[in-house]
DNA sequence: ATGATATCCGAAAGCGTTTTCGGTTGACTA
DNA sequence: TAGTCAACCGAAAACGCTTTCGGATATCAT
């Protein structure tokens, strides 16, 4: 109730000037520790909140980040946001920053947010996610020499920041365990290849088979839509093969759930004639029956990284080549990846 | 690059003065419709962008809306946190309006917000969720003041603005489906009666039967976590009844696929011994084996309308209690509810 | 005592808008 | 022709803070 107290009232009550509360409560060396301390309690005990909008005109800083969404094309959105954004406002909010979210719904809407912030500055840095191999915005962040990180590599990120996860090593991992378990018939469905994590899983699967030993045949690498029908149709695919593979590793959970059905539908059991692995680690894969193997990346602390290290760019602390961050997936076990089973596929091999 | 042109250059090139540039941009009544247009142009050819932080300083309005998200007790939040907040921006976008979350860890830093936003007005409103039956935000937003909707109802929310989707109704409609396929004994798992859906949905089940001429044993009446264990565990829980429903409505789609799996587990089929209602009309239903028949409510609108209202009742232009939106859900028939077998329970009835 | 150095604070000029108020035109009435 | 009234625009004061610069006082060595 009443107006709000402005720095006005604090310099009155305490006989000095406005601009000496203004150094006092933002730490100026050239204040006496004593009034300092005079100056906080006043400011305390009035409730004294400053006007953000009157400081960052003054300033000319925003203390404000925005989160770019994902363009809207499928709806594969779901599963991370809630978790990445609540990363990103915890982290932001204990300094006192602010994040606004954007939601372009096309690359050309994107690109108007990009030059906007260009030019008005209203927005310190941007956080962007859903990277592709072949990235644009990634040269035109840096072009346009807007402070930026990257949930996500790109073929252009050498020098900008960004946080992801090693997918290639995942995969790579996903591919000895199942050759580990014995299988040397392993195929994998992957994603559209425009998005970089999946080229990348799909060269872990690779790097994984030689690795292991095994060839990689060109006709055990499925491509597909990220989801439920994509993995489905592409599970089919793989069964009209001549020598059918005994496992399969999917670019992500969903999918695998799609390849799983497919399994089923042709008479057999996902995790015993056709092992299954995922990825994402989703809560869903556990609810199934059998219940999905899959590979879970940490994806709770991701927001607050990817704010702290904006927030460093923004400030002058770090650069971005320093501000690289790869983090490891860890396999979940659960029921579809097992041996390969002995008496199958039988007469057809 | 260079600096951003401010009104200062726009009415240098025209001859004019800042004000009247201002004033043009902004549409006021007192200028000629030729001088409009010329200073449309104008800062059309110099790219002329507001500086938000000057004008919303000598405005003295945000043109900001905060969504409060969820406090973290479970993850519960996932599915639809993406869909809304990106209808909230978008609608926002349209009127250039920002939208900042906020991520409170607990009740207090609920609490903290609030009170800062009624201070500083540095949000023009709010948008809260996942509302409790008996919640307490309701009145201390409408005591501080603050501008806000709620995506759910309260108790106390009949003079405050909000949308929200007939719980009862969608119950009452699932359970006269039921009825209508030939069940007459139906069951219900609930969520915790904190939340407000929660109650209403156990009370549209209610209504459901007895509009069926049916009786509603309070032992058909369970209630659990929100959660596929929580489900799990409370069809357990029913499965044990001296005499065991032949159908049941779920909160959830989430409890719902625990229920299926306890079924299963019970030796029996989802959908054939036993159907099974969701609610949520999630994706993932229609992935299991057999799929999920559900409910689903219009979630990709709910955050374009909640942005919509809440300008309307910052800008004085509704009232809060005009300000009430009922949605329906509908129900979405997939595999999990049929008629009653006959020949079951057999001996055990 | 004299200057040199620190230490602390006030004055004042911004930051880029919005918005009120009054003044200048010209047209129109009487 | 004088007066009235629109129509249109400029001047100037906010809005609440930040930040530079210089001035005052106190401290110290010379």
């Amino acid at each position: 109730m009443g107006e709000p107290t402005k720095l006005k009232v604090i310099a009155e009550r305490l006989n000095l000037s406005e601009s000496t509360i203004s150094r006092a409560l933002n730490d100026y060396q050239d204040i006496s520790s004593q009034t300092k301390k005079l100056v906080r309690e006043a400011a305390r005990e009035l409730g004294y909140e400053p006007n953000m909008h009157a400081r960052r005109l003054a300033s000319g800083k925003s203390d404000t980040i925005g989160y770019v969404m994902p363009v809207q094309d499928g709806q594969l959105t779901e599963t991370f946001l809630g978790e990445l954004i609540a990363g990103l406002a915890t982290s932001l909010a204990g300094r006192s920053w602010d994040l606004t979210v954007l939601a372009p719904n096309n690359a050309e809407e994107e690109m108007e947010i990009f030059q906007k912030v260009a030019r008005t500055r209203h927005l310190s840095g941007l956080v962007i996610s859903r990277t592709y191999s072949d990235d644009p915005r990634f040269r035109i962040l840096r072009d346009l020499d807007i402070p930026f990180v990257s949930h996500g590599r790109s073929n252009d990120c050498a020098d900008t920041a960004w946080i992801d996860v090693d997918n290639e090593g995942a995969f790579a991992e996903m591919t000895a365990h199942l050759a580990g378990l014995g299988h040397r018939h392993i195929a994998h469905i992957g994603g559209p290849p425009v998005y970089n994590f999946a080229r990348q899983r799909a060269e872990g699967w690779r790097r994984g088979l030689t690795e292991a030993g095994l060839a990689a045949a060109p006709e055990y690498g499925e491509t597909t839509e990220l989801s439920f029908e994509g993995g489905r149709g592409a599970m089919e695919r793989l069964l009209k093969l001549d020598t059918v593979p005994t496992a399969v590793c999917c670019v992500s959970d969903v999918v695998a759930v799609g390849a799983m059905q497919a399994i089923r539908e042709a008479g057999l059991r996902p995790g015993r004639e056709i092992s299954v692995i995922g990825y994402d680690g989703l809560d869903l894969g556990a609810w199934l029956d059998p219940p999905l193997t899959t590979m879970r990346q940490p994806l709770q602390s991701a927001g607050r990284m990817l704010a702290d290290m904006l927030i460093k760019l923004v400030e002058g602390e770090s650069k971005p080549c320093d501000s690289q961050e790869l983090f490891r997936a860890s396999l979940v076990r659960r029921g579809t990846a097992n041996p390969p089973v002995e008496d199958w596929p039988g007469s057809r091999r």
